[in-house]
DNA sequence: TGAAATGTTGGGGCG
DNA sequence: ACGCCCCAACATTTC
C-alpha cells in the first residue's frame, strides 16, 4: 500500500532517469507519479547573454529526460515561469499528495524551495527533498569536535574514512517504473522551443544529457589512469570533461564515485585516486557554501574583505577579452569564451592573474566565470576563486603568485594551446611564444608578429604587479 | 595545485 | 701549490 495516491517530482540539476534518489523514493512511495521541470525566469532572466550555452545544454537534456519517461509511459511536464509559483500551482492541478525533490545547497535555492514547501504545506502537501547529487552533505562530514571542517586534507580523509559500500548503492528507478504516470491531455504541451524561451542557438558543441554525459564517462574510463600525469596540460586530454554533467545531473555521482574509488584502490589505480580527490574537492565547497554561506559576496576569511584592489576597468576588460598580452592568459580567456570550458590549470592561471597581477577584485572574475561556463556551479566556482585570491578557507597562501611565463613553459611548452587560441602567434617559436615581447624586433620582424601591432603589448609587468600584490596584501594582513 | 631572493657549495680559471 | 674569485647548481628562506 503506497503512501501517497499521486506524487510529483521536480527536476532540477539532476536531469536523468537512473540512480536517482527523489525520483526513485517518489515511485517506491506513490501509486502515481508525475515529473516536472521548470525553465525558472528567476535564473534564466537573470542571465547577462540571450545566447547561453547552459540553456541550450539543458534544453536539450529536458528534452532527452522527456522522451525517455515518454517510453517509460510518463513524461515531463514542462513549464517556463517562475519556479517557485509553478510548482505548487502545478501540485495543485494535479491534486498530488507530495513533491519530491533533491536537495540544492545554494542560497537562492535554498530561499525557493522553502517557499515552495510553504506553499506546499498550505494545502496540506508534502515537499520531500532527498541527498542526491553528492556522496556526503552537510553534516555528515564533521571534526571531532563536530564542526564543518574548513581544511581540504582533513576533510578528505574523514570523507574516505566514512565511506562504505552502501553510499554508492543506487537510488533504482527502474524497480518501481510501473508507477510512472502519463502526463494529463490537460497539461501536455509540447516542449517549449529554445526560442519560446527567450534564447537562440548556440552551436554547443557539447552533447547535452545523459546520451552525452554517458559517452563522456565511458571516454573518461579508458583515461583515467593517465588522469595525474595528464591533466595539467591544456593542449592534451588529460580531464574528465565531466564537469557540466555534474552540474546538471545527467550523470550519477554515485556511479562516477564509485569507479573512481575501486580503481584508486588497484595498483596503477594513481589517477582515478587524484580524480576521486577533485569529486572530494566539489563536495568540500559545496558543504563550505552550505555552512558558510557568506562567501558568495564576502571573502570566507573576513579581513580579506578589505583588499584594496585597483580594479581598472579597461585591464579588466582585457583581461576578459583575452587580450592582456600575457599568451597563455589570452588563450585561456579565448577559450572560455569561444567554447564556455577552460581546462582547470588554466583557470587557476587565469584567476591568478587577474588578481594579484591586475589587482581586480575575485568577485568581478569569479562572475565573470559564472557568466561564461558551462559547468559554472557556485559552490565550486567561489571555492576555486576565493582559493586562487587567497581569501578563502584552505586557500593558497597570498604570497603564492603564478609567473605566467613560467606557468606556461611548464605546462605548454611546445605553445600549441597558445596557437590553438592565439593564432596570431602561430609563427613564433616554441621557446618564443611565451613571452613574445621579449624577442627582439628583428626575430619579431622575422616572424611576422609584431608586438604592437599583431599581437597587445602586455598590459601590466609581471615583477612589478607582483609587488604592488605582495603590498596590497601585507596592507590588511593580521601582524 | 610557486616564485623570487638569498645562502651555500664546489669546480675551475687564474695569478 | 695555494688562495682568490667567479658563478653555476643546488638548497633554504622569504614573500
Amino acid at each position: 500500500m503506497p503512501r501517497f495516491a499521486r506524487s510529483l517530482v521536480w527536476f532540477r540539476r539532476d536531469l536523468r532517469d537512473f540512480d536517482h534518489a527523489a525520483f526513485a523514493a517518489a515511485l517506491r512511495e506513490s501509486a502515481a507519479v508525475y515529473c516536472v521541470f521548470v525553465f525558472d525566469r528567476e535564473i534564466l532572466d537573470r542571465l547577462p547573454d540571450r545566447a547561453d550555452r547552459r540553456v541550450e545544454y539543458i534544453h536539450g537534456s529536458v528534452s532527452e529526460l522527456d522522451a525517455r519517461l515518454r517510453a517509460a509511459g510518463g513524461g515531463l511536464i514542462v513549464r517556463h515561469d517562475l519556479a517557485r509559483d509553478a510548482v505548487p500551482e502545478l501540485a495543485q492541478a494535479l491534486s498530488v499528495d507530495a513533491v519530491y525533490a533533491n536537495h540544492d545547497y545554494e542560497p537562492r535555492a535554498i530561499a525557493r524551495d522553502a517557499a515552495v514547501g510553504q506553499a506546499l504545506a498550505a494545502r496540506g502537501r508534502s515537499f520531500l527533498t532527498f541527498k542526491d547529487q553528492v556522496v556526503f552533505e552537510r553534516d555528515e562530514i564533521l571534526t571531532r569536535a563536530g564542526r564543518p571542517f574548513a581544511v581540504f586534507t582533513p576533510y578528505r580523509n574523514a570523507w574516505l574514512a566514512a565511506l562504505t559500500p552502501a553510499h554508492f548503492a543506487s537510488h533504482d528507478v527502474e524497480a518501481h517504473r510501473r508507477a510512472i504516470a502519463p502526463v494529463p491531455a490537460a497539461l501536455d504541451t509540447p516542449l517549449p522551443t529554445l526560442e519560446a524561451l527567450g534564447f537562440a542557438p548556440t552551436g554547443l558543441a557539447l552533447v547535452p544529457g545523459m546520451t552525452g554525459g554517458a559517452q563522456r564517462f565511458a571516454d573518461f574510463r579508458n583515461r583515467i589512469d593517465r588522469y595525474r600525469d595528464a591533466r595539467d596540460y591544456p593542449s592534451i586530454k588529460g580531464p574528465s570533461y565531466l564537469s557540466t554533467d555534474l552540474r546538471f545531473g545527467t550523470v550519477s555521482i554515485r556511479q562516477l564515485a564509485q569507479f573512481a574509488h575501486a580503481r584508486s584502490l588497484h595498483a596503477g589505480g594513481e589517477g582515478a585516486g587524484t580524480w576521486l580527490n577533485e569529486l572530494i574537492w566539489r563536495e568540500f565547497y559545496a558543504q563550505i557554501l552550505w555552512h558558510h554561506p557568506h562567501v558568495v559576496d564576502h571573502a570566507f576569511r573576513p579581513e580579506y574583505d578589505a583588499l584594496a584592489f585597483r580594479n581598472d576597468p579597461k585591464q579588466f576588460a582585457a583581461w576578459c577579452a583575452g587580450t592582456t598580452g600575457y599568451p597563455i592568459v589570452d588563450a585561456a580567456m579565448r577559450q572560455l569564451n569561444q567554447t564556455g570550458y577552460m581546462h582547470n590549470r588554466l583557470r587557476m592561471i587565469a584567476a591568478s592573474f587577474l588578481v594579484k597581477d591586475l589587482l581586480v577584485d575575485w568577485r568581478w572574475g569569479e562572475r565573470y566565470f559564472a557568466d561564461k561556463l558551462n559547468d559554472f556551479d557556485l559552490a565550486s566556482n567561489n571555492g576555486g576563486w576565493q582559493w586562487a585570491a587567497s581569501t578563502g578557507c584552505d586557500a593558497q597562501p597570498y604570497f603564492r603568485i603564478f609567473n605566467p611565463v613560467t606557468q606556461s613553459e611548464r605546462f605548454d611548452a611546445q605553445g600549441s594551446f597558445i596557437r590553438r587560441y592565439v593564432p596570431e602567434l602561430a609563427a613564433l617559436r616554441d621557446d618564443e611564444i611565451h613571452a613574445p615581447w621579449q624577442q627582439p624586433i628583428v626575430t619579431q620582424q622575422e616572424r611576422g608578429v609584431i608586438i604592437g601591432r599583431d599581437y597587445p603589448v602586455p598590459i601590466v609587468d609581471h615583477a612589478l604587479a607582483r609587488q604592488q600584490a605582495l603590498e596590497m596584501f601585507a596592507a590588511v594582513r593580521t601582524p
